[in-house]
DNA sequence: AGCATTGTTTCACA
DNA sequence: TTGTGAAACAATGC
């Protein structure tokens, strides 16, 4: 599920829920989604420490501990993964099908839990994560920080948009949303975008993000379901192109983005 | 069976 | 230096 406003949903959650309770354990012994950590050294870092906020940037976010004094616990939720947050007194959150599919569990000292649940297994904890490669948030980012960053470079404005160092948060359907509504081929590179194109492109770019916020995830805009073989675009009617850019497939209205 | 998948990282190569 | 495409990672769903 995850592009920047299910994860931002997650830390919201985390922040809510989470906020104030003490861990009592961590079962960190999926090493794949741990690593590099070995098994316990997690728990051992975390055990004993309260919950006291939740940060995020662009798909990362990470809980804070003891008022900032305590380590930090890095989570990225992969492709499918998402946070379960269990209240007081009522243990383990309920395994949706597959127990396994539970990659890592925090405890709390009230009898309540906070799970990462994840069909697959691409999601991600660390301790104390590095964030010095991200580029500024895609909600937060400024105009000028946009047309410099995003401006940039031949390569095509999709792949640009994507870049989580260049901004931090977009992934592939929330780029398609974004340039179909502004009318954008992800095709067009992005250092010919002038800054009246750029400008637009950011302010469809916060509209689709606060939509998806609104309606419950990126898989609600408007061109998503159009995303198909045949489909014709909503607008006008013309097919729907397929193709790869930046990796991923795309889709697009050749018509309404040239 | 084969292919696709809302993400990231790495690597060969132009 | 920049950019790209492909592969790997893991697992599920159609």
């Amino acid at each position: 599920m995850p592009e920047l406003p299910e994860v931002e949903k997650a830390r919201a959650l985390v922040e809510k829920k989470a906020g104030g309770r003490v861990i009592e354990s961590v079962d960190d012994s999926d090493s794949y989604v741990c690593r590099p950590h070995a098994p316990g050294e997690l728990h051992d870092a975390l055990a004993g420490r309260t919950v006291t906020g939740a940060g995020r940037v662009g798909k990362s976010f990470w809980l804070e501990t003891d008022g900032g004094e305590g380590p930090e616990l890095g989570l990225h939720l992969g492709m499918a993964g998402r946070i379960i947050v269990a209240g007081e007194g009522a243990g383990h959150p309920k395994p949706l099908r597959n127990p396994a599919w539970d990659r890592l569990t925090i405890a709390f000292a009230d009898g309540g839990a906070l799970v990462m649940r994840d069909k697959r297994r691409l999601s991600r904890a660390v301790l104390n994560p590095d964030r010095s490669n991200l580029g500024p948030d895609a909600e937060r980012i400024t105009r000028e920080q946009f047309r410099r960053r995003v401006g940039r470079g031949r390569g095509p404005v999709k792949a640009r948009l994507m870049d989580q160092a260049t901004i931090a948060g977009v992934g592939n359907l929330l780029a398609d949303e974004t340039l179909w509504q502004a009318g954008i081929s992800p095709l067009h590179p992005a250092g010919e975008l002038d800054h009246a194109e750029l400008d637009h492109l950011r302010r469809e770019l916060r509209a689709a993000t606060r939509r998806a916020h609104r309606l419950g995830g990126v898989h609600k805009g408007q061109v998503i379901p159009y995303r198909r073989r045949g489909a014709s675009c909503p607008h006008c009617g013309e097919p729907m192109e397929r193709g790869k850019v930046g990796g991923r497939t795309t889709w697009w209205c050749p018509a309404c983005q040239p």
